[in-house]
Parts: structure tokens; C-alpha cells; sequence
DNA sequence: TCTGGGGTCCTAGGACCC
DNA sequence: TCTGGGGTCCTAGGACCC
């Protein structure tokens, strides 16, 4: 049987990335961007990499260095990065059928060409996407996705592979898995990694000839493909059908904290529009719905509870779900508490066409088949005006909840009154 | 009182990913 | 003052059934 060639697209540092694209001047400086209310670093040049500063690190621990070493730094501008990425996307369906979308910044696709001409072919690849979007990506080849993984990871520190690299070669693969550590590879996270060290198993190569049973033992059936994988024996296929979720969350932290139950219901029903967006985009209903409402983890006396209620019919529209999340909140809600962050939980979810008809009166009309045409104007006036142009009276106009974004650059690709000026 | 082999469904918790 | 948000998969154990 022949056996299948993967590739890695992954790209670089990608949300500095969306930022210089329209920032040139900022190419070969520090960069970072923030995540929601700025709270921590999530993305980082490789400047900002050099300084040694970690992921997720917060941003108010640092000013000093920021300051230092002049670092440019961005608020998330998630509609910027969705954008240039289906963009990408676009791109990478010019040379194959066979694309799994894994992230906003990376996907798998399948080659079917001789193994030789792989390297070249993903670099015309590479090529294209930094001359057609001014994004730069690394791309790593090979018979299993574990291991485009590590070819990547390889290819994007040591810059003479001018991002690409293949492992189709394998008798030469154990040299490159001798260079990676056992935590940098896939499936593999901090838990498993102390262990691993902790048997004698540092780096991939050590995984590769491991034994399989103690790992499968310690690390389920996911510890034994991986190491199958690293063997170039597949055991995760591509995957391009984006599967329904099966939970849907939305949440946020709060910009400022609150005592105001009126505040928090305002940013509940905020996030209840967004979670019931999901869910109608893929056609399906919600059986139970949870609310969970916290005080700042990081302060003394947590205070931190989440009440799941069955839904009497299974909904999809926004009224019915933010009725019942109001409900639940205020029973979780205790007065005297400053809370930091709301949000809710949807499961039970299944497609609408899968709803269970009432038995006993088949005249019964499926609560979500009377909402649903009127959810969908409203969703389709907000995909085309922005989000919240169409709104539920509870979100209120003003939100004094709102994230903090102080550093957000404008929406180049997405509003009109955002574009970038070319020449004045 | 002790004795058996299967099976399903559900939940909680632990690990991982980006 | 300031510490993200959203997911998945797997296993073990309990309840229940025949």
C-alpha cells in the first residue's frame, strides 16, 4: 500500500504577523500581541522570543523590558487574524483538494507526488503565501502528522531549511529526532513530559524506540500512536470534515471587576449571543445549558460557582437561551462578592433534523422550528452589518464590562472605514 | 448467603491541543 | 490597577440491565 505524504503548514508567530503585514516598519523588531482585556503575551516575534520572554506572560509584569528594548505592542484583533487566515486557506486549496483546517494558523494537507519533489513543491507553496499575503510559514513533511510536527519545529529554529523540511528520507530521521526534546513534541504536555524525563526518555528519538506498553500503560491508547507515529506508522489521518462541537462555551473576563448583577447580566446575555451564534451556525440545538459566575482567581476568598439546568425542549435562538441563563445566574449570584468573570456552557448539543418528535401530539412544532427563521435574519443582518447590530434588549447598549483593548489595530481587511490609507 | 459473565450509559477527572 | 478563551479525547468507576 502506499503509503500517504503529509505536510505541515504552519505559520510563523502568526498574529505579528497579521500586524506587519500592514506594519512593514516593524519587520525584524520586537513585536507581541496581547490576549483579551491585555492580559498576557500570545504571540511573539522572535525579537520578543530572544529577550526570553515566556507565552502567556503577563503584560503588566514587564513594563521595564518593554520599555528597554522598545517592544510593540498590540491588543488581539481576532476578525483581522480569521480573515487573513481563510485567506491562506484559499491559497493552499490552489494546490490541493485535501486541506484540514487544525487552526487558525495551521493546517494538514495531503501531497500525492513523488517523495523528491515534495521539498520544492511546498516551497513554491511557501512562496506564494509570503508573496500573495505577507505571511511567513514553516512547513514540515513527512509520512505521519506527528512528525510534520517535529519537521517543523526543526525548520522554524534552524533557518538554513528556509522553511521547509522533509523527513521522507527516513533512515536519516533518527538525527533530527535526536535534536528534539520529548516535551516539544506532540500529545505531549508537561504532565507526561516529567514523567517521561523521569524514566530516562528525553528526546524523541529516546520515544521512538521506548516501550510501548509502559508508555500506552501510563499514557493511554494517544501515547501509543504518538510513538507509533514517530515510527512513520500513521495512525492520525487527515481530517477535513470540521466536526459538529459538542460543547460550546463562551466567556470572558471582565475589564473592570463588579458587584452590579445588572453589569454581569448584561455581559452574560453578551456572551449567550455569542455561544448561541455557534451553535445555529451548525445547525443544532442545546438540551443544557450551565452558567458558571467567579471572583478574580488570583484574590483571596474565590468565590466560584456553575449550575447546569436541563432545558424542558431543545433551543437554538437566543431569546429562550438568554432567558434561562438569567435565571440561573441569579441563583448562583451572591450579593456582597466583586466578581471578574462570567460565562456560559452549552452541551447536550445535537442537528436540528435529529430532534426527537413529540409522540404523543404530532401536531407539536419543535420549539426551535418557530424561532429558527427569525435567528436566521438576524444572524445574516449581523454576518453582513457586525456583530450586535441585531441585538437582545438585555445586551443594552452601553457595556461597562467591556474588555479592555488599548492597543488594537484597525480592522484593515474587514470594515470599510478601517482600510489602510496607501498614499495621502 | 454466595455466586457469574456480559453489556450499556453516564459522569468526573485528567491529560492534551491551539 | 493589570494574570486568555475555547476545545478534544480517554479512562475509571458506578448504576443499571439481563
Amino acid at each position: 500500500m502506499k503509503k500517504n505524504i503529509y505536510a505541515l503548514i504552519d505559520c510563523d508567530n502568526f498574529y505579528v504577523s497579521c500586524e506587519r503585514i500592514f506594519r512593514p516598519d516593524l519587520k525584524n523588531k520586537p513585536v507581541a500581541v496581547l490576549s483579551n482585556n491585555d492580559g498576557c503575551i500570545i504571540s511573539r516575534s522572535n525579537e520578543v522570543k530572544a529577550l526570553g520572554i515566556q507565552m502567556g506572560t503577563p503584560y503588566f509584569k514587564i513594563p521595564e523590558l518593554i520599555k528597554e528594548h522598545n517592544i510593540q505592542i498590540f491588543s488581539s484583533n481576532y476578525s483581522l487574524y480569521a480573515d487573513i487566515s481563510n485567506r491562506i486557506n484559499k491559497i493552499l486549496e490552489q494546490y490541493t483538494p485535501n486541506i484540514e483546517i487544525y487552526s487558525i494558523d495551521e493546517a494538514f494537507i495531503t501531497l500525492s507526488i513523488p517523495k523528491d519533489k515534495c521539498t520544492q513543491y511546498c516551497k513554491e507553496i511557501r512562496e506564494k503565501i509570503l508573496q500573495g499575503i505577507g505571511v511567513p510559514v514553516t512547513i514540515g513533511i513527512a509520512y505521519t502528522k506527528t512528525l510534520t510536527k517535529v519537521a517543523s519545529k526543526i525548520a522554524k529554529k534552524q533557518k538554513g531549511y528556509k522553511g521547509v523540511l522533509s523527513l521522507l528520507d527516513t533512515e536519516n530521521n533518527d538525527k533530527y529526532l535526536d535534536i528534539v526534546e520529548v516535551e516539544d513534541i506532540w500529545g505531549v504536555g508537561r504532565q507526561y513530559s516529567k514523567w517521561l524525563h523521569s524514566m530516562g526518555i528525553h528526546t524523541a528519538k529516546d520515544l521512538k524506540y521506548s516501550d510501548r506498553n509502559k508508555i500506552r500503560s501510563k499514557m493511554t491508547v494517544q501515547g501509543y500512536r504518538t510513538v507509533l507515529e514517530l515510527n512513520n506508522v500513521e495512525c492520525i489521518s487527515l481530517d477535513q470534515i470540521p466536526s459538529i462541537k459538542k460543547n460550546i462555551c463562551s466567556s470572558k473576563a471582565f475589564g473592570k471587576r463588579t458587584k452590579s448583577l445588572e453589569e454581569i447580566k448584561k455581559s452574560l446575555a453578551i456572551d449567550v449571543a455569542r455561544a448561541a451564534e455557534k451553535l445555529r451556525k451548525q445547525n443544532c440545538v442545546t438540551g443544557i445549558i450551565s452558567v458558571f459566575l467567579t471572583t478574580d482567581p488570583f484574590k483571596p476568598n474565590l468565590y466560584s460557582k456553575s449550575v447546569a439546568i436541563k432545558l424542558p425542549f431543545p433551543v437554538s435562538d437566543t431569546a429562550t437561551l438568554t432567558k434561562f441563563a438569567i435565571q440561573v445566574l441569579k441563583k448562583i449570584f451572591i450579593k456582597s462578592f466583586e466578581y471578574k468573570k462570567t460565562g456560559v456552557f452549552l452541551t447536550d448539543i445535537r442537528p436540528i433534523d435529529n430532534v426527537q418528535l413529540d409522540l404523543i401530539n404530532p401536531y407539536f412544532i419543535p420549539h426551535h422550528e418557530k424561532t429558527d427563521k427569525i435567528m436566521r435574519a438576524i444572524d445574516g443582518i449581523n454576518r453582513e452589518w457586525g456583530r450586535d447590530t441585531v441585538r437582545s434588549a438585555s445586551i443594552g447598549i452601553d457595556n461597562e464590562l467591556k474588555m479592555r483593548q488599548e492597543r488594537k489595530s484597525p480592522r484593515y481587511t474587514t470594515k470599510w472605514d478601517e482600510l489602510l490609507v496607501a498614499k495621502v
